[in-house]
RNA sequence: GUGAGCGUAGCUCAAUGGUAGAGCUCCGGACUGUGGCUCCGGCCGUUGUGGGUUCGAGUCCCAUCGCUCACCCCA
């Protein structure tokens, strides 16, 4: 027998009827982030590697090793996206977008690459739904992209989320807290472990959300970062703080939530949720202020937001409308004397399903007969099955079963039609 | 990159170191103007892979690959 493949690890196959689902959240996203204004951006899957050193960060763990990094045949280093939203900020500066009205709004659905060892709730390829506004004012374009965010996930079902919500401050906030942080850490640098000792100088910030207990309570006693911040950090998140407020929207701080972007300025944010093991944020983002910048375009503000859809399906409530479930194609059967007529038969049937096709109603035939038949419309999903024999023929009608309340009635043909329509809008 | 657990048919699972099985699914047939069937028959395995121990390995040992979970980190 031939060798059998499988999908590569970390990786995976999405089959019906999961698949309806997927597209039933990602069509929630495309009309909620419509509602305010966001458009569809499609960036390619792989970029210059350069670009995710330079606008994630070197120092970060998704450079460090976690890049699909590949030579192609023309020498240049290529990296299969691992997030989303430095290309997008390489769109907004290749094509000018700065000279369009300001901010531009933009949201994208699809899948990023990660190489890491796969878990509950982490693969190697999966994806995201992000938005990202940008050339923005500030606090008030944090707390929009916020109220989206969370209306997005309310209409997919979820109920009482709470937004963890911290500051970074900006860049010169951080070299004050960073420093202070170290002289705090650096006598007591043997309760810490290796990881975290080596981040005292790559990145002590870091080492706040560690999840050791014993770091923890070194961390007890830490400066606090909100002592740090410069008075324009300070005013930004209080603005960001009283905006959620007046739009009543629920949040609550986390003084320890610390992003493993570089890219993050003042504002970040985390949706977390049960039931995905370790792997608990279902969503994370927040402003950077310079990532377009680096990136050769003028100083403009940004703020965006990535949702991880393979998590956000794993614990989409049961009664989430994206789980509404399509009902499955019409049965068509052949009964009588019409089914033996083998060629011509099969024939009829396919013009006749095609008929159906045209008014829009999904239709397939089917050669089961008896319980079989309907066995197979449960299994679809069918709403009717349709019957055809020769008095059918005769008089230019159709029957029409509907499968669950077992009613069947012989219509016209075109009333037929307009009783299957009411189905499928 | 590190650690742990697990790999038997498409799925769920059996098989004391002694002939690899069952149920479901799938396919074919009986049945052909009506219900979730019934009956008959059939396909499906180098027991993840490769070595080793043994008279004999699905079972024990080693390696490897994969899956799962956790660490790290993130979505």
């Amino acid at each position: 027998m031939a060798k059998r493949f499988q999908a590569p690890k970390g990786t995976r196959d999405l089959l019906p009827p999961e698949t309806a689902v997927w597209a039933a959240v990602e069509d929630t996203a495309r009309r909620v982030f419509g509602l305010y204004g966001y458009r569809e951006i499609r960036t390619p899957l792989f970029e210059e590697t350069e670009l995710f050193a330079r606008g994630v960060g070197e120092g970060t763990d998704i450079v460090g090793k976690e890049m699909y990094t590949f030579t192609d045949k023309g020498g240049r280093s290529l990296t299969l996206r691992p997030e989303n939203t430095a290309p997008v900020c390489r769109a907004y500066v290749e094509h000018g977008m700065d000279r369009q009205p300001q901010p531009v709004r933009l949201f994208y659905v699809g899948p990023q690459f990660r190489y890491e060892r796969p878990q509950k709730g982490r693969f190697r390829q999966f994806h995201q739904i992000g938005a990202e506004l940008l050339g923005g004012k500030g606090p008030e374009s944090d707390a929009e992209i916020l109220l989206m965010l969370v209306r997005f996930l309310e209409e997919l079902g979820f109920l009482k989320l709470q937004v963890l919500l911290n500051t970074v401050g900006d860049a010169e906030s951080r070299t004050a807290y960073r420093e202070a942080l170290r002289s705090y850490l650096l006598p007591m640098k043997e309760r810490l472990s290796e990881d975290s000792r080596r981040r005292l100088d790559s990145n002590p910030l870091r080492i706040l959300d560690t999840k050791s207990a014993d770091e923890q309570e070194v961390l007890a006693g830490a400066p606090a970062l909100a002592d740090s911040l410069t008075p324009d950090s300070r005013d930004h998140f209080g603005r960001v703080l009283s905006s959620l407020d007046a739009f009543g929207l629920r949040h609550s701080i986390e003084p320890r939530l610390v992003r493993g972007l570089d890219y993050y300025t003042n504002t970040v944010f985390e949706i977390v949720s049960e039931g995905l093991g370790a792997q608990n944020a279902i969503c994370g983002g927040g402003a950077y202020e310079s990532l377009i910048a680096e990136l050769g375009g003028p100083a403009t503000y940004g703020v965006g937001f990535a949702i991880g859809e393979d998590r956000l399906l794993e614990v989409l409530p049961a009664d989430s409308p994206a789980r509404r479930v399509v009902p499955g194609p019409v049965l068509v059967a052949a009964m009588g004397n019409v089914a033996e007529q083998v060629v011509e038969g099969v024939r009829g049937m396919v013009r006749i399903v095609e008929r159906l096709r045209s008014a829009g109603i999904p239709a397939i035939e089917s050669s089961a007969r008896g319980g079989r038949l309907f066995e197979l419309a449960e299994r679809l999903g069918s709403p009717f099955v349709v019957f055809i024999g020769d008095e059918e023929l005769a008089e230019g009608s159709y029957s029409v079963r509907n499968v669950s309340t077992r009613a069947q009635e012989r219509l016209p043909v075109e009333a037929a039609i307009a009783r299957l329509r009411q189905s499928f809008p």
